[in-house]
RNA sequence: GACCUCGUAGCUCAGCCGGUAGAGCAUCUGACUUUUAAUCAGGGGGUCAUGGGUUCAAAUCCCAUCGAGGUCACCA
């Protein structure tokens, strides 16, 4: 039957219940009483075939109706819960409409509960309303919706379909709401700082441009919400604060990367960029401890441990390790340009010492390091926000965290020197990057910030999207975003 | 952006050494009073992504386009 006949066969039962009961549109409520898991814990103790006088009122969506409806399945929120109807002591009204009844309708039900002799927690119908109809019928019922391309541009089907979808999603955003509840209960408050910037700063990214059109000037959509907040830090609304809120970058996409994603970002004022390793630490494993009961959390074939301290190692110690290569030794970019070449990595020419240890790090360790692991003294070329160590003024104090060759956390003592920072910004304009790349522009509302003296601070940014995939399992970032943006089609 | 793979019924898939399209689920008709992916019998349902080419003949081979996935590149 065709998707078209199909449309019409359902709307004509629409028509068919509309005559029988009214418009099931117009229908506004249903005094649910029980979810379906509610109603299998509260009757858990019922033997096979035993049966209540305990009525319940269920809602959901049908999943599966057998025995020409003597058996539909419906599902909520919570779980499937089977409903039973008696086709031959029902009333003529329940069966009618139970004859009309489609997979993928919403319906209201409620009866007594009881437990069928093969052990399913079954409601026996006494009332059946019909409290939404599907006009387009669910996917199939035992493979799912398994297209990518379908499971990711119309996610609700999916999720209807998906037992799994359903299960990464929650996950994710109880994770979300566990972390936020971490940082309340630490007396961090959650701030808001504009999407809409007239530069884009705080890291160095493709912005998207949009225009404002009363002000007839063009606007960028965040890139990092790390400016504004430490501008709120320097104000006093608190000394310890944090955002959870989306960033956009305009680059590639690929499994780890989607145009729009989540970001966490806190600000303590008067401590370093250690406090934010031990706070990385504990945000992770609180996570993992809510989602999981353990830090052991698995990936893959991989098991990964989450419970901390986690290992702290130099980026150029790591690369030492992995490659004998030892770039403290070559200072000189040139000469730290010819033997990473050696060792397989090309770099552009021009990049900065800092950048190619970036680089070659990038390209023989990163991948390597599964286990969460904390790369700290990065190059203070590449760390352009970042504090140097006055003892070793080429590294800076900052840290990123990586897991599954993946980096999750990026933090730093915060530069709050308005002088270095400018110099640090005008370095960065110069530096070398992509060819097409547009000039990085230099914030003067922010360094003016920053002279009207900012204390010193920790500052650590963790990607929420890559950790709902380590705490889900998921390969791509697509699992862990409801609706991953997706190309136009026509 | 480059390369590889994929796109067949509403869904899940088969068919791909060229010969005019199949299965399961869903759907329709009938049977069935306790099913658990219910079962049994029968029926309907297709622009084989789109456009072009080769050929007597194209879902199948070739080219282009669109969409998707992956790898790489890009990426604080």
């Amino acid at each position: 039957m065709a998707a078209e006949d199909e449309l019409s066969r359902r709307t004509a039962r629409l028509a068919k219940i509309t005559e029988l009961c009214g418009d099931p549109f117009f229908i506004t409520k249903f005094d649910k009483t029980h979810s379906a898991t509610a109603v299998k814990t509260k009757f858990e103790g019922l033997a096979a075939g035993e049966k209540t006088d305990q009525s319940v009122s269920v809602a959901g969506r049908v999943m599966a109706i057998r025995n020409n409806g003597m058996f539909v399945v419906i599902l909520d929120d919570t779980d499937r819960l089977q409903i039973f109807h008696d086709l031959k002591a029902s009333a003529p009204e329940l069966l009618e409409l139970l004859a009309l009844l489609d997979l993928g309708d919403i319906i209201g039900v409620t009866g007594l509960v009881r437990r069928t002799p093969r052990g399913e927690i079954t409601v026996d119908a006494t009332e059946l309303k019909v409290l939404s109809k599907a006009l387009e019928p669910p996917p199939e019922k035992f493979h799912g919706l398994k297209d990518v391309e379908a499971r990711f541009r119309h996610r609700e089907q999916d999720l209807v379909a998906t037992p799994r979808t359903r299960e990464t999603l929650r996950a994710r955003y109880k994770m979300v709401a566990a972390i936020r509840q971490y940082l309340y209960d630490r007396e961090f408050l959650e701030v808001e700082t504009p999407m809409l910037h007239v530069m884009a700063g705080g890291a160095i990214a493709k912005p998207f441009v949009t225009h404002h059109n009363a002000l007839d000037m063009p606007l960028y959509l965040r890139i990092a919400p790390e400016l504004h907040l430490k501008r709120l830090v320097i104000g006093g609304v608190s000394e310890k604060l944090f955002e959870i809120n989306r960033c956009f970058r305009n680059e590639g996409l690929s499994p780890k990367h989607n145009p729009e994603f989540t970001s966490l970002e806190v600000y303590q004022a008067y401590v370093d960029f250690t406090a934010m390793i031990d706070l990385t630490e504990a945000i992770v494993h609180h996570v993992a401890l809510m989602l999981h009961g353990t830090g052991k959390v698995k990936f893959g074939d991989k098991e990964i441990d989450f419970t901390p301290p986690w290992p702290r190692k130099g980026m150029v110690e790591l690369v030492r390790e992995h490659t004998g290569l030892d770039l403290d030794a070559l200072t000189d970019p040139v000469a730290a340009r010819a033997a990473a070449q050696k060792i397989g990595v090309s770099t552009e020419p021009g990049l900065s010492w800092g950048q190619i240890v970036e680089t070659v790090f990038g390209h023989k360790v990163e991948d390597k390091l599964i286990q969460p692991t904390h790369v700290i003294d990065l190059p203070k070329e590449i760390s352009p926000l970042s504090k140097a160590w006055p003892d070793r003024p080429h590294v800076a104090q900052r840290f990123e965290t990586y897991v599954n060759g993946w980096e999750i956390a990026n933090a730093f003592s915060e530069l709050n020197d308005p002088r270095e920072q400018r110099a640090r910004f005008l370095e960065q304009a110069e530096q070398k990057r992509g060819p097409d790349d547009p000039p990085h522009p230099i914030d003067e509302d922010f360094i003016k910030a920053l002279a009207f003296g900012m204390p010193p601070m920790g500052g650590l940014g963790i990607g929420i999207d890559r950790l709902g995939m380590l705490m889900t399992d998921s390969a791509s970032i697509r699992e862990v975003i409801a609706f991953p943006t997706m190309r136009a089609v026509d």
